[in-house]
DNA sequence: ACAAAAGTGTTACACGTACACCCATGG
DNA sequence: CCATGGGTGTACGTGTAACACTTTTGT
């Protein structure tokens, strides 16, 4: 077939950054680069498009290469495209994050590729424009969470309020009231109470919940407010 | 310098979806393809970008080419990689949305184009998936107008609070009251009453307003929940 | 004088926030 | 028995939504 002729064809990368939490903060799985150029420097895990898959599967493919998992919460979250963002060669660099719940990965397949996660207040520096990358991403988790229920991505299936609550708390960086947070959360009508009880994090336990699965697709939409003052969030 | 081998490069386009507001509805800047395929159809209009330049910097230029407008609002949107979205060639789409005063844009350049406003709510069909990035773009508008001072930016320098309230019941489909519409916008203080009024559109005219250029800047991020019920809106 | 759009104020309700005590359990 | 974290209810204030009439002026 004719192509379109005289135009630059140019590399496209797919970056991921990949999102968990530790029950009391935030981290970021990052890799030791394999190959030159920054080879050992760490990373946000990623690779090149390839011929026949789109981007979305691009990024699902590179997830499970370094995780194991599929299905995860994953969203496009921009392009970047600085002409000198790749020392090596023009290279646009679409990027994707990804929430996980961090006891899932595959701790094997991690190791092969020399990933570790790291606390995002302590995240070392990393290749060519991939901080900026991380900055943005945790922006839009901002953003977005303050409306949208996507927070219970990064936590098991069963959860409890105390957790859900540490999740909002460590994203903003703020405390909450447990009375307010508990009441604007049951009043979604998202939760599911279980019967049984996590004890390990309280002599007394905490009741775990499970997400409505319907509603929450259904009201996946739905703005929620759960940070009393939304307030100066990037977006 | 040594290049990434074995992989493949793709041509990466640019393309925007351009809206403006003649008063009473939205309007969409579309151009007759100049080549083929498709030549003559009905398209976005794009561009291939080039070795040196960055996305942001092809978007302006394309924007720039067409209708002769500089420092206009831009937002990159989403990038489409269907690999079979462009029939010709493996091309990766990277979209931008661009909000521009209607009465602003060059006509001759639109001509050079044979470029059109359509009404949004009767666009001709479009070609490849360009109709479903002006979907996207059109819930992205929604999404950010509810929170975010932006639809300034499809009106003059100078504006009345009735267009404004236009401009906000066209994009969500709605009627609003005019006193809690007005009291809301005010309450901003986003906006500087001028002396004039305009009398073009009513007998007893309409007072001018402008923006605080400096306030909006700096209150961008402000939360201002302009649509009484922002339910069911799309990410 | 009448039609058409601009402009303005009050009230009721809902939601968000602040706040303090009891409960269950493991050590 | 006591320390720790889990769980619950109320009162107040702010902000949002509903609502109707007067003003201006062109025809």
């Amino acid at each position: 077939m004719i192509k379109y002729s005289g135009q630059t064809r140019v590399l496209v990368a797919v970056d991921c950054i990949i999102f968990g939490f530790d029950g009391e903060n935030y981290k970021l799985l990052l890799i030791q680069r394999g190959f030159a150029p920054e080879k050992k420097k760490w990373s946000l895990m990623g690779g090149f498009i390839q011929p026949d898959e789109s981007l979305e599967q691009a990024a699902s493919r590179i997830l499970l290469e370094l995780t194991g998992l599929k299905n995860v919460y994953m969203e496009q979250l921009h392009t970047f495209s600085d002409p000198k963002r790749d020392p090596v060669e023009r290279t646009i660099a679409v990027t994707y994050f990804a929430l996980i719940d961090i006891q899932k990965y595959e701790k094997q397949l991690s190791k092969d590729y020399h990933a570790e996660w790291f606390l995002l207040k302590e995240m070392p520096h990393l290749i060519f424009d991939h901080e900026q990358m991380v900055e943005m991403a945790r922006n839009r988790l901002r953003y977005k969470a303050a409306m949208h229920p996507i927070l219970f991505e990064l936590l098991p299936d069963r959860f409890t309020i105390p957790q859900l609550q540490a999740l909002y708390e460590g994203l903003y960086d703020t405390t909450l009231d447990k009375r307010n947070f508990s009441r604007k959360l049951l009043s979604t009508g998202l939760l599911v109470k279980q019967q049984e009880k996590d004890k390990e994090n309280s002599k007394k336990g905490a009741f775990y919940y499970k997400l409505d699965k319907e509603k929450y697709t259904d009201d996946f939409q739905a703005f929620l407010n759960f940070i009393p003052k939304p307030d100066k969030l990037l977006s």
